[in-house]
This record gives structure tokens, sequence and C-alpha cells, in this order.
DNA sequence: ACAGCCATGTAACTTGTTACATGATTTT
DNA sequence: AAAATCATGTAACAAGTTACATGGCTGT
């Protein structure tokens, strides 16, 4: 649901072409969330669909210029305005892989804290060496930083639930998963 | 990505039938991730289709019964070996927001950041509150700690990202935005 | 009788993604 | 001349979401 945002407001910029707005989307996140092009020029069809966009051709050179229309500018200030809603934030695949792990007789839930652990510990080393060698691109930056709170969120959730399993294990021990039959919707 | 994973994994603990299956998911991570019903159907017919579960009717009542395969088991024993990846996370519209946001001349940063850092201070009040409140269900408190989690590090994140604006703007005041013009893909 | 939940499904749609085709221009 | 990049598109598919239709069963 972001790209046809983000294109939208880089089209607030000015007028762009496709390939343009794939250069500057990726300028601004570095290669973190690498934008198919084929990506691009659909969604821009169906921002045109929608009358968020207008094509017209011309440009000098034969590049399919887009420019954003009066619903389009409204729709990118409503964007900036309205605060993203954590009030049903898109599905987490690592909780969600962990809330049904521990219920889970037959899954070594440690080994599977553990793994992650070390994946997040190594993707958060290549941020920092990114955030060192990479250009000083302002918006680029704050991207970066954005991925490096969440990936060390994310290891001190992980140490959380291995101290908390910890203490679950020292009370109810041995037994892998001594826990009620599920009894669900009778 | 997840809702197929999910299903799969509840499915080896035991055969289910589609709506005990939403519920157990629902069940683990609270209301946070509402599952449609269709979805688990539609899903459901999915894995049927890529030969990841079976179905077969009798189950006394009138439920449809799915039981995993081999090559189900396969997938969910990857799923749990292998740790979410981090190399090219989903797409966090929040950093892509600000991203935006700190290069468009017409947009008042500083306002967007504190919109949204009052609705996620909200948000984690939600979860604190639903923490007290709710049942003491281990699974669903992890995923709450999760939330809790990436709330507050957004929130360290968006305060990060004030203090380094008011920085940049220290050193290039005044005028809304002296930068170079875009001057992409030449 | 009626409201509400249980239960299964389908149709239509949106967003995102990959893979491919095509041609022009630029670089080596 | 060959390879790479620029540039525009299309087809096909995957995943998620909503809205609706259809029944059975339960409680008031």
């Amino acid at each position: 649901m972001s790209v046809k945002q983000a294109l939208l407001a880089l089209l607030e910029q000015g007028p762009r072409y496709g390939y343009q707005l794939r250069a500057e989307f990726e300028q601004r996140t570095g290669s973190t969330w690498p934008l198919n092009v084929g990506q691009v020029y659909t969604t821009l069809t169906r921002l045109e669909r929608d009358g968020l966009v207008e094509a017209d051709g011309a440009d000098g050179e034969g590049h399919v210029i887009y420019r954003v229309t009066a619903a389009g500018r409204e729709e990118v200030a409503a964007w900036f305005t309205t605060p993203v809603p954590r009030t049903q934030p898109p599905r987490d695949e690592l909780a969600i892989k962990l809330a049904l792990a521990v219920t889970m007789p037959g899954v070594d839930v440690g080994s599977v804290i553990q793994q992650q652990r070390s994946a997040t510990m190594a993707a958060l080393q290549d941020y920092t060496r990114l955030k060192r060698d990479g250009g000083n691109d302002l918006a680029w930056g704050l991207v970066l930083d954005s991925l490096v709170f969440a990936a060390e969120a994310e290891i001190r959730w992980l140490d959380h639930c291995e101290a908390r399993l910890r203490r679950a294990a020292l009370e109810k021990p041995a037994v892998p998963a001594p826990v009620d039959a599920p009894e669900v919707a009778r």
C-alpha cells in the first residue's frame, strides 16, 4: 500500500516518467526496498485509472510523463497528515512464528530464537556497515536508522522471549508441553 | 505470506476445520491481526492445490477436516528452522513517508512526526491496557510484547528523526529546502 | 419467530511481484 | 560488435481483503 503513495508524492514534486520515479524512490531508500520497474508502470496505470495522475506524452525526448491531478494532490496531503494506523499493524511474520512455536510440542523454540537472533544481528551489522560506507543522503540515512531501531527492538524482544520461556520452563519443567487440549470453538 | 505457514503449523497439531483454524489463530494473536474467515478457506484451497494439505470430509459432524501432508510437514519444519529474512524486510510505510517528507518543500515534517508520535503512543497505551486486562495466554502475551517493543522503537526513531532534522535546520537554516535539484537518471 | 453465532464457501477486487518482450542509447 | 543500461510495457500469478450467499443450530 505504500508504493502508490510514494509515487504520488514523488510526482507532486513535478512531472516525472516511470524509470525516473523508480530511481528517485531507490535513491531515498537506498537499495533497502528495491522497487521493480514493472511495478512502477503497473502502479502508474492503476493511479491513472483512479484519476490520481494523468499521462501526457511529450517531454522533448520520448518519455511518457505523468503528472499528479487535483485528486492526487489531495491524496498525498491526506497521506502526510494522517498517521500510519497502528491499530491494525501489518502482520509480523516473526511474532506469528514464535507465537505458534511456543505451543507446538515438536518445535525447539530456543533454537528458533537463536537462529533468528543471529540473522537479525547480521542484518544489523549490514546496516551499520551501510551507514559507514554509503553516502550521507538524509532520507536514506533516516531509513537506515529506522531499520537499525527495528532490528534492535527485535533482538531485545527475542531476549525477552527467551527469558520468559526460561521462567515458564522452571514452573512447569521437563515435559514438552503440559498444556490443556486446545478446546477451541465449541 | 504468513497466513499460509500459520495455518500449516496449526494443522500439524492435528486435523482441523476452517473455522477452528481461525479461532486458534486469533486465540494466539489476540485480536491483533484479525483473520477473515473467508481467507482461511481460500488459503486452505490453495494449500490443497499445492499438495501441502488434504481434505477429507468425515468428522462425525459435518465439518470439512483438513490434514497436513508429508510435503506440508516439510514446509513447516523449514519455516521454523529458517529465520525470517531481514535482508529484504517488508516495506515500512512510516519510514517511506518520512524519507519522502524530508525532501518535500510543501510538507511540515515536524508535524508529520508529531502526529505519528501521538498515534503510536496511543497504540502503546492500548497494548499495555490489553496486557493488563487480557488473559495471560503465553503466545498472546509474547505477541503483545512484540508490538510494544516495536512501538517503543518507533517512538525512539521519531525522536531521533526530530533531533536530526533540528541539527540539519541549524546548518542550512531559513529557506524551506535549499537542496540541489534532484538531477536523477541522466 | 427472530436474532445471533457456527460453518463453508464464492466472486470480485487490490496490491505486490516476477518474468518476459521490445527497442533505443551508451559504454566498452 | 557486444554488453550494459535506459525505457516502456504486458502477462501471469500470489496474497490478502471485502462483501455476499447459504444453511444449520441455539437461545430468548
